[in-house]
DNA sequence: ATCCCGAGGG
DNA sequence: CCCTCTGGAT
């Protein structure tokens, strides 16, 4: 097959690739509910997946409900949480959130965009991370490994997010916008490290136009 | 010094 | 558009 020349065709042709090497790519934000993962998210914010993942579970038992932490002391929130970072306005964030959950949303995750939006701490990754994942509904999350990936890889030249999340929704079918993010983040991690990539070790070397 | 599954506010 | 918020890892 000939090397594809035209940004659709490269998106198409890593889709392709990246879910053969990683097929089963998973969320890696430790979660038993739509709940959960919401506020795993909201965490999620410039920290690793591992650290966030160390919190939880003391987040989740001291907290289950979103009544829970919608009537949380939020000194004692901000030291469970506080090893993820920004942890004074991601307590007050989670507080927000959990207490519009329960005043607005019947104490339910909400599935429209707009709806999770609109929820303390939540923006367009973190409600299209909820979607896609916890509800299997479309959604394109872009953090900072979809960004850099899709622009080493020559997919958009777009900085902002969301051109990116929109230029990259038009490649691919809705119902793969979940996987395909979540395999470009394994890759990220795994391979196109944002300050080593490793290209000898990458399978999408050869339609790179940032390979070297 | 730079990056990690960003979001809110000015 | 910019800035700020934060700790931990490399």
């Amino acid at each position: 097959m000939g090397k594809p020349r035209s940004p659709k065709g490269r998106a198409v042709e890593v889709a392709s690739r990246l879910a053969g090497e990683y097929p089963g790519a998973e969320c890696e934000l430790t979660h038993r509910n739509p709940f959960e993962l919401l506020a795993a998210t909201i965490l999620s914010a410039q920290c690793t997946d591992a650290r966030v993942n160390m919190v939880t579970p003391n987040l989740f038992a001291r907290y289950p409900t979103p009544q829970d932490l919608a009537n949380a002391d939020i000194s004692e929130l901000e030291g469970i949480i506080r090893s993820t970072g920004f942890y004074q306005s991601k307590a007050k964030n989670l507080i927000g959130m959990a207490t519009k959950l329960v005043h607005q949303f019947g104490g339910e995750v909400p599935r429209d965009l707009d709806d999770l939006t609109q929820l303390a701490g939540v923006g367009r990754k973190t409600g299209n991370v909820v979607r896609s994942v916890a509800f299997n509904l479309p959604g394109l999350p872009v953090d900072t490994h979809v960004g850099r990936l899709s622009r080493r890889l020559g997919l958009t030249t777009a900085e902002d997010p969301v051109k990116v999340e929109h230029e990259l929704g038009k490649f691919l079918p809705p119902t793969e916008w979940g996987h395909f993010s979540l395999r470009l983040i394994l890759h990220g991690r795994r391979v196109c490290d944002a300050r080593k990539p490793r290209c000898g070790d990458c399978l999408l070397a050869d339609i790179c136009p940032s390979s070297r």
